[in-house]
DNA sequence: CAACTTTTTTTCGGGCACTAAAAAAAATAA
DNA sequence: TTATTTTTTTTAGTGCCCGAAAAAAAGTTG
């Protein structure tokens, strides 16, 4: 972008924005792209030298834990992931104790393969799915370990000189979302993924609200039934416990509804071929959909009387499913609620894409980045505010 | 406050004190006691004169709607309440036709009683029971209204000169303890009051929150059991439908639980003498209370694990049965969630006090009037913002 | 009354964020 | 080559927010 488009685009003068660039370009944020292939129709006058973001003046490192597996991907300053890595490890023996270090050992491993130093890095953000405490730093249940209340950001904080977080996976779906479309998702919406949990993330009056210590949205443990169906978490009755791969697998096969979760195999041919059968036609299959299809609805209603919000967006791996949970989740949706709260929201069905979590890390990673280079000029208050928005010229 | 308290606490040198505090005197914004009778250890050197807000640069016109009644107090600059008046009407035959007439008028009627010209009013807040549309200004139903959909901001807003707002009555709560203590009430609680209705307001990340269209915290109706009791709102095991007064009377006298809500006399002698026979021991009423205990535990666990609040304030004329209902709520919230999640909030009961919605009101009117004069400098970012906390000078 | 103390006001000036206008730069068009 | 066009940079401010220091004000103390 050339500098009288940035003016443009946040009405300061050529004067000040040079005066801005410059200073970035001192900093080496951003390179001037001198003589590079100019367009081919070269108007009149002078030309407009073209800036970007420097993606070599520091990098992130984005780290997602699921069962087993720890994704990391090296991410330079533009957002793009210049290398990525997936190391494996046992989650059943992962604690408290020996997790930490095999992280931290694995990034080591990492930044040596990528060939970038770890001084280079200054942000390091992890995902992990289930109950994740962002103010404490530390996973206090999740599918991914054996252990309980590990911690991730400490050890990470003492290893590395760089800023560390941890987040719920769905919450960085929520703003992956965000990032890809600002438009569509600002303000206050919701986000629910089905998948081999459910969890839920929640946009609220334009940011990230996850709670008072970081844990919030958890949906998928929300009570639907009391004293209802058996959930991996202990307790009877959770969302999950009707919504989830297990939970589908369970019903569909007419296993009591206290059948150990652990022992129900959900893997590659629980719920894929659960629907498969669906597709086929199976009844058993079918109906399994649709009452989990109730269940959301339920789940949906309970979300928009407490929330309000202006959308909610279904993903997960179980969205391929979506055709055959559509009506019930409709039944589910008006049984369950009032018409005068119900007509407020719109939904969105998106298929799944393992991406997202990764995007929305990325997302994360640079807005602090920013809040960190421009101090707290991000989400402009007063001199940057533009009233009457205006489109980015071409 | 003296100018050079101003200055210790909001940081500022005395010079720039005096520069803006001359300038508000200007405006008549606030006051400057002068030789008021001084307090009598009158200390060596120049004596602070003292400087107020000054109570008739602005008036506020705060109302409560509830069932066959208008509450109305003017309130002035300095947040104290000048005059009040109760004005009676019919719900039953209020509807989007008449009310708003009914409602400008009982406002001139109020502001000729209190001798305070239109004029001067600068500010007219609204709370009521019910499904409160906030973003449209509207109540979408209300149990004080007999219809739906009931403009309350245009048609204010087209009779007075003022900023009108419209908001749910537990949201006003929620503003009330806020500013009531801060430092007790601020990040991320939320208040549920048990009354005629069942309410939630929510503070989140230090911020009333009220979702998209302005119903969020719908509690009440939030469902609990699918097809369960039949609720006012017509739909089948809402929350309201087991913690309200109805329901607490309806369950007392064993009434199957399709009984109509309408038809039940939950009056004067309904939940207070509920209250009263589990006082003295009476079978039925515990068991009805302790049954509405365990719903409210469940209810409390879905806003806990979905919110994550740091605090829990229960209130609402239910209160007073608190004891009768403490242990089923305890055991529904164990019941219902998972401890990782359940030992992070502390729970707050609070005597039930009618004042708190118009101390909401009046504390939201304060706030909109700073911002209106103070520009958006309220809620400071960059250079009002005081890292590291001091004490204001006694 | 003079000396002292404390608060308030005034004066002057620095620094920041930004701009208008002029100048410079770097191209195309005639 | 010269004129024209467009972008970028430089120069020289403006206006605002704020503070340091001095001055003034208004008392108490001895």
């Amino acid at each position: 972008m050339a500098r009288i488009d940035l003016g443009q685009v946040t009405r300061l003068s050529p004067a000040t924005v040079t005066a801005i660039t410059s200073d970035l370009l001192d900093q080496d944020l951003i390179l001037s792209l001198e003589s590079e292939e100019q367009k081919a129709p070269q108007a009149r006058g002078r030309p407009r030298t073209l800036l970007t973001l420097n993606p070599d003046a520091v990098f992130t490192i984005c780290i997602r834990l699921s069962v087993n597996n720890i994704d990391l991907a090296l991410v330079n300053f533009a957002g793009d992931v210049t290398c990525d890595r997936r190391i494996h490890f046992s989650s059943a023996g992962a604690d408290a104790d020996s997790f930490p270090e095999t992280l931290v050992e694995a990034i080591h491993q990492f930044l040596l393969e990528a060939g970038t130093s770890a001084s280079r890095v200054r942000e390091i953000g992890v995902a992990a799915q289930g109950v994740v405490e962002t103010e404490t730093g530390q996973v206090a249940w999740s599918p991914a370990f054996g252990g309980r209340r590990i911690p991730i950001v400490a050890p990470l904080q003492a290893a590395f000189d760089a800023d560390c977080y941890i987040s719920n996976d769905t919450n960085m779906i929520t703003e992956a979302l965000h990032w890809s479309d600002p438009s569509r998702y600002s303000g206050t919406f919701a986000v629910i993924m089905l998948d081999y949990g459910v969890g839920m993330g929640l946009y609220l009056d334009n940011r990230l609200f996850s709670g008072a210590s970081g844990t919030a949205a958890e949906f998928g443990h929300a009570n639907h039934i009391p004293g209802g169906a058996l959930c991996r978490c202990g307790k009877k009755g959770c969302l999950e416990a009707y919504l989830s791969d297990y939970a589908l697998v369970r019903a569909a096969s007419h296993l009591p509804e206290q059948t150990d979760p652990v022992s129900i195999d959900a893997g590659v041919n629980g719920l894929a071929r659960l629907i498969e059968l669906a597709g086929s036609g199976d009844d058993n299959a079918r109906k399994a959909f649709h009452e989990a299809g109730r269940v959301l609805g339920y789940g949906l209603a309970r979300v928009i009387a407490m929330i309000d919000p202006r959308r909610i967006v279904l993903t997960g791996a179980a969205m391929r499913a979506f055709a055959f949970m559509e009506k019930g989740m409709w039944e589910g949706l008006e049984e369950a609620l009032v018409e005068d709260l119900r007509n407020n929201f719109a939904l969105d069905v998106m298929p799944w894409n393992e991406d997202f979590i990764r995007s929305g890390l990325i997302a994360q990673s640079m807005e602090r980045l920013d809040m960190d280079f421009l101090g707290n000029a991000s989400r402009p208050a007063g001199r940057l505010a533009r009233p009457d928005s205006t489109e980015v010229p071409a």
